[in-house]
RNA sequence: GAGGGCGUAGCUCAGCUGGAUAGAGCAUCCGCCUUCUAAGCGGACGGUCGCAGGUUCGAAUCCUGCCGUCCUCGCCA
């Protein structure tokens, strides 16, 4: 149920028979307290045009639409606002339709082929929380994605490729041949790497010997790759293994990385040249773009192949543009990295669509991240100034989860307590993450995230468990198909942001924004602690009527909240 | 120099298809547990929405200029 588009519909309709058809339909939610629950505001603006004052339009359009059914009370208020109360039969209605539906009462969209190009770690190095935002922001985007009927097709553009693997290969096939196993080897890739970077600074001959790497793997030399191959495996399995710690569902069958393209870096520069897209200069295949030229008319310059023939991430781009447009029949595209390289995506879906590489009515979106900061405002390092590995901040997570669970008075033993801190470490970090509007910079903080109050995971999760603790003590005096009852301020409150769930996802998938739906669950949460403690369920004195019908919407804020929370890839506790 | 992002309460952040008195949380202060989980709820305090113009019945939201800040700009990704 998407109650704005219900009630976007009706006005239409009334505009409609005022002669005002092509008039807007600014239906909103209401802000206030006491003016309904939405408010339709284009009576205001339809003065000039029907010459007459914004109030008298207000009751012709009150007198017009047809909104019986759905609302108990439509008002003129202040300039010309109608405000709209839903009627809480309605409401109970839709709510009982909810509860029956394992949809909750949300349609499908027309399903399209979408790829989504998130996590895309470098394999040299292991995975840092640079990563964390395009990971879990992405796969929040594609869960609720595929829960809105779209076949989606995650690919994790990883980085396999690049001249830095020379070394690292040369310093692997040194390890191998003092019989060590790759898996040991490299059971630390920050440290690999080091060791290869000193000796390739340091080693007379190492950094020799690297190049050649770097030419025989170009090459295709059959032992190199190998080694190569041996090394990527090791290092896509450290980041699935990030993966099930972080509960984001890719797969090691999702990496789609930078090598797959190698073969058709050459067949792109050649096609681009043939449409004339590129052209040589100083050497180099690059494209000119008039589109972003500066004031003197000057081109912005697009390089797709350096002046020694060698290939950019630019080439791989628009390998992979292509690849997904025309062999995996993408629909829509979205790219999730930091907002750093939003000209270089911006150029080349410019540059795809000169040279055909993707439909003209194909969508391509590139959903950019601000930085992650440390709670001094400068970019997230450790004490030293490193960069901060994501297993180890993860680890951290858990270990404060857990130190706070020992401060409190309970009676879990050991492994509860463990799984719990698990849960809650590991969905802090991400909720904190995901709570904050995806484009802006964002401070780390491990005092605000796990600090178990306002607008985070646990509060979420605490909220959940109050609600399974109901039907705990409940027991078996549950009735499921009871009628719901709105009475109280705090249901019809409760119950209409029930029903505001489907609005809350559906802005999550066309604008990649899962906060949307964080603060939706937020609020949720927070009407539900309301109407918990205005609302008795299992006193003595509740009438089983009312315990019923309440129960009925702790059941419905349950299965909203649970689904919600799956959706962002945030585990819920049955007790806590 | 050019282009882009950001600037909202002491702090962290929402809101920005233009709508009524700009919202949360934290912090500070005051209330509420002989228990449907107080990791909660109620209340108080706190804002010239960077500055100045413009459009509009109405601007935090749209437009222009300026200030501050971060980022990007032909052979890294």
């Amino acid at each position: 149920m998407n109650i704005q588009h219900l009630l976007i519909a009706r006005f239409q309709a009334a505009l409609a028979s005022l002669d005002a058809a092509d008039a807007p339909v600014p239906v909103s939610k209401s802000t206030r307290p006491g003016c309904g629950e939405y408010q339709f505001n284009g009576a205001m603006g339809l003065a000039k045009k029907l010459q007459k004052a914004p109030r008298d339009i207000a009751q012709m359009i009150v007198d017009a639409v047809a909104l019986d059914d759905v609302a108990e009370q439509l008002e003129i208020a202040g300039p010309g606002f109608i405000n709209i109360h839903l009627a809480p039969k309605w409401l109970a209605q839709q709510s009982q339709i909810s509860l029956a539906d394992p949809r909750l009462n949300i349609p499908p969209q027309p399903a399209q082929n979408i790829v989504v190009d998130y996590s895309a770690p470098n394999l040299a190095k292991e995975m840092h929380v640079g990563h964390l935002r395009s990971t879990i922001i992405g796969d929040g985007v594609v869960k609720a994605l595929e829960f809105m009927g779209h076949n989606v097709i995650r690919q994790n553009h990883m980085g396999d490729w690049g001249t830095q693997f020379g070394m690292l290969l040369a310093h692997l096939n040194d390890k191998l041949a003092a019989n060590e196993v790759a898996e040991t080897a490299l059971s630390d890739l920050e440290d690999f790497y080091r060791q290869a970077k000193v000796r390739f600074d340091e080693e007379e001959g190492f950094a020799e010997r690297a190049r050649e790497y770097v030419v025989r793997l170009q090459g295709g030399d059959a032992e190199c790759l190998a080694l190569w191959q041996n090394f990527i495996d090791v290092s896509i399995q450290h980041s699935v293994d990030v993966y099930e710690k972080l509960n984001v569902s890719l797969q090691t069958s999702d990496v789609m990385g930078e090598s797959a393209y190698n073969a058709d870096l050459a067949n792109v520069v050649a096609d681009l040249k043939e449409q004339g897209v590129a052209v040589e200069d100083q050497g180099a295949q690059v494209v000119f773009l008039d589109e972003l030229a500066d004031k003197n008319g000057k081109p912005a310059v697009y390089i797709v192949q350096k002046s020694g023939g060698g290939y950019l991430y630019a080439t791989t781009d628009l390998a992979a543009i292509r690849y997904r447009s025309q062999q995996l029949n993408a629909q829509r595209t979205l790219i999730f990295t930091d907002a750093r390289q939003a000209l270089h995506f911006k150029q080349t879906e410019i540059v795809a669509r000169k040279a055909g590489f993707i439909g003209a009515d194909e969508e391509y979106q590139h959903c950019p991240f601000g930085m992650m900061l440390g709670k001094d405002g400068k970019p997230f390092k450790t004490r030293t100034g490193g960069t901060v590995k994501l297993v180890d901040l993860l680890d951290e997570a858990v270990d404060r989860a857990q130190t706070l669970l020992n401060q409190r008075d309970n009676d879990f033993s050991a492994d509860e307590l463990a799984t719990m801190a698990q849960k809650i470490g590991i969905g802090a970090v991400k909720y904190a993450d995901l709570s904050k509007a995806r484009t802006t910079d964002y401070i780390f903080d491990w005092d605000t995230m796990l600090s178990f109050e306002g607008n985070t995971a646990p509060y979420l999760q605490y909220a959940y468990t109050r609600i399974q603790s109901i039907f705990v003590k409940a027991g078996a005096d549950v009735d499921t198909q009871a009628e719901i009852n709105i009475a109280a301020d705090q249901e019809k409150a409760l119950a209409t942001k029930l029903l505001q769930y489907q609005e809350a996802i559906e802005t999550v998938v066309t604008e990649a924004t899962p906060h949307v739906l964080c603060t939706y669950l937020y609020e949720l949460a927070s009407l539900y602690m309301k109407f918990y403690e205005a609302c008795p369920i299992l006193k003595e004195d509740v009438a089983e009527a009312d315990k019923q019908s309440r129960l009925q919407l702790c059941r419905l804020t349950g299965n909203t909240l649970g689904h919600g929370l799956s959706l962002l890839g945030i585990d819920t506790l049955e007790r806590m």
